[in-house]
DNA sequence: GCTTAGCTTTGATTTAGATCAAACACGGGC
DNA sequence: GCCCGTGTTTGATCTAAATCAAAGCTAAGC
């Protein structure tokens, strides 16, 4: 009930009788900006959905090396273990607010309301597409097409990105998290921004906002045409 | 019916009196090697499950460079696309036998077998789950540490995979394949291999069988562990 | 308004892995 | 047995991005 994101979360796909007992089993939670809530590795407990601001989830390896293998915003469902611990940690960049509902009971309405395992089934196969698109990223595209496969992705979710005008958008993560999440280092990031700005691709009037001039150049340079490296 | 590898597939999810049903409306095909049977793009008309033989998928950017997303064998499932586009290709790498069901007929097959729905969930959970760990190794792993990643993983795949002992390892697909799929070239591909060898961590008594020594050792330096790159 | 601390950008240099270029093995056909 | 083609290994060189090292910015606190 108390749920502000329900048209794009899971809680969709319960029609308005049934949410009740959604609701029942939900729990609102804030989590202030760095704070990591859920830990890699961690019993499973509960599943999450993002009812504001934004998340990264991450992996880390022994030495420090990190990962951000996505970022989450609202309408965005966390917490989908195929094992009984998570597999990445989540951290809140700005100021956060989720649902949480325990896994176990989760079991009990997904037996009762088909239609949530069907919506979660479709979420998953929709992140499974994504992950895919940024393996090709990882493992075969350059630095200039890695940051503009991210800017266009952004551009994308804004709601009208339409290919005649510029796009603005306003991105909630900084620098090391974008070189995290591209396999990049930061001084790399950064001077690529530098390079799509000289190219006239984009503009920076500062660090967080990006206004795309050329939403096709940028598309046909994050789908690896465009000779040039 | 027909369907050998039931024990391990989707079919599983439906008890004997019910697989009447799924075995009439699963056509069984066999692809020869090479053979491209999904094609990125295409129409998403069919779900497959291997039966039997090894199949490569795979994404393709316009200049030729070829991403590897992964590896299927017997008991595997393929085509859950979140459009009604596949968003990747198939290749059978050596003989490889499908059953092949129609979407549309799996929709209704859905409804029927709840627990159907439910084995698809779990199956596109654990991809997930290996997709990101994927991700982690693209964006932050070294040649070496992939390379480890990659025979301890197909180390594990076998029955036992025991600490103590060492464990041989045939390989289906090629360096190429290999190379493709960890985002290296070729040639790092097989001087890692070389280095492997010199370390005593594995050996290679031919080109697609390979002997691991030191499982716990490779395990170590798949995780990122161990100082030297 | 000034100081400080954390980002971000820019510059110089290094390096892991890519690219270019030959050999080398090995399995199938004759 | 020998030849040939494909796949693999090894060697020499190059380069995109990493690393090392300073400056700039900007926003919050005093």
């Amino acid at each position: 009930m108390t749920c502000g994101s329900r048209a794009e979360s899971v809680c969709n796909a319960i029609e308005d009788p049934d949410l009740k007992r959604l609701a029942a089993v939900a729990v609102v939670t804030e989590i202030e900006p760095g704070k990591t809530f859920i830990g890699e590795g961690d019993p499973a407990t509960d599943f999450y959905n993002v009812t504001s601001g934004h998340v990264k989830l991450f992996k880390l390896l022994p030495d420090g090396r990190r990962q951000i293998t996505g970022f989450a915003q609202a309408g965005v469902f966390l917490g989908l273990a195929g094992s009984s611990t998570y597999s990445f940690s989540a951290e809140a960049i700005d100021e956060v607010r989720v649902c949480r509902f325990p896994r176990r009971k989760m079991q009990s309405l997904m037996i009762d309301f088909p239609a949530l395992e069907k919506r979660l089934l479709e979420t998953a196969s929709n992140e499974l597409v994504a992950a895919q698109e940024q393996i090709l990223l990882l493992g075969r595209k350059t630095a200039r097409e890695r940051l503009a496969s991210f800017l266009h992705a952004r551009c994308s979710h804004a709601v009208a990105c339409n290919h005649k005008a510029s796009q603005s958008v306003t991105l909630a993560m900084n620098r090391n998290d974008i070189a995290d999440y591209l396999g990049l280092t930061i001084e790399t990031v950064s001077r690529t921004f530098t390079r799509l700005k000289a190219e006239k691709l984009i503009e920076v009037p500062n660090a967080s906002t990006v206004i795309v001039l050329d939403v096709d150049g940028l598309a046909s340079l994050a789908d690896g045409f465009s000779s040039e490296n």
